[in-house]
DNA sequence: TTCGCTGCAAACCATTTGCACCCAT
DNA sequence: ATGGGTGCAAATGGTTTGCAGCGAA
């Protein structure tokens, strides 16, 4: 696994949850978790398995499906399910504060933001629903800068 | 179609649609829409095809997926795409007001909540990333009272 | 008499899983 | 040598679509 992608606190967490599991280090593990933390956005299995096309054509897609799941268990990735039908993976320390997205419906960038005002209207809106919030998510879509004004 | 469950401006406006787009007028049509009307919950294609068992054994899920699409078009209905795998129609009149949604993890009740501070938070998030927002959603997934009661 | 509509079954598509072989421990 | 890992192909599950016959205008 080429540490240079990887935090060293990620690694070990993730070879503590492979013991703790009785999981095993595998290289197509390796090559795959090393490619997700060099792309760091917001990948799916999908195109993590392209990226890796060139150079290590045999990994299988279902290998990285199953690689990727691993990742969210150990806490190391967030699964993202936006509306554009598939689940794409987020690199995170168990440390992160949460956060939601902004998501360009043309280019498919997708930018991160955190605000505490809307995080806290949302605990009012659940209390005065009598519900115990669990989690949330917020999506905002539109165009980026550019896209909008590639369209004009 | 029972005139009862549906409201008069929403049948206008569903004629109008057929109408507009050289659609016709069928009586699987007039059921679905009448029982749809009748829930006026947040169903998905199959909930609606199941409660149409007994009486109208006859139609098929597919045209209750076709109907469904109709009325999101017509924009009588929205789809809506929660976390647990399967689309929710919701009917609406034009002239509503953007809602969000709480939802129960664990019973599947969904709530709706409207608050003009997260709308404008939101439009001042967008702004200050250069995006124009064409949608957004917020989702608050937890426990409703009864679902939380029922836990300890 | 047109076309659109319907039910059925097959197709889709992202994701998961069964299986026989492979490899880390 | 165990037993988990892998690639492949087949299965899944919600949704869509092709098709031959049906029905509204």
């Amino acid at each position: 696994m080429p540490k240079s992608n990887i935090p060293a606190t990620a690694k070990n967490r993730y070879l503590e949850y492979l013991g703790r599991n009785g999981l095993k280090s595998t290289v197509q593990r390796d090559i795959i978790i090393g490619e997700f933390f060099k792309t760091r956005g917001h990948v799916s299995a999908e195109q993590l398995h392209t990226a890796l096309r060139g150079i290590h054509s045999s990994i299988g897609l279902a290998t990285v499906y199953r690689t990727l799941k691993i990742l969210a268990d150990a806490g190391l990735a967030h699964e993202r399910r936006f509306d554009d039908g598939f689940t794409r993976y987020e690199c995170c320390a168990p440390d992160d504060n949460h956060h939601d997205h902004i998501v360009c419906l043309s280019c498919g960038l997708v930018q991160e933001f955190e605000n505490d005002e809307i995080e806290e209207l949302q605990r009012t809106v659940a209390a005065n629903h009598n519900f115990r919030m669990l989690k949330h998510k917020l999506e905002i879509y539109g165009l980026c800068k550019a896209c909008d004004e590639k369209k004009k």
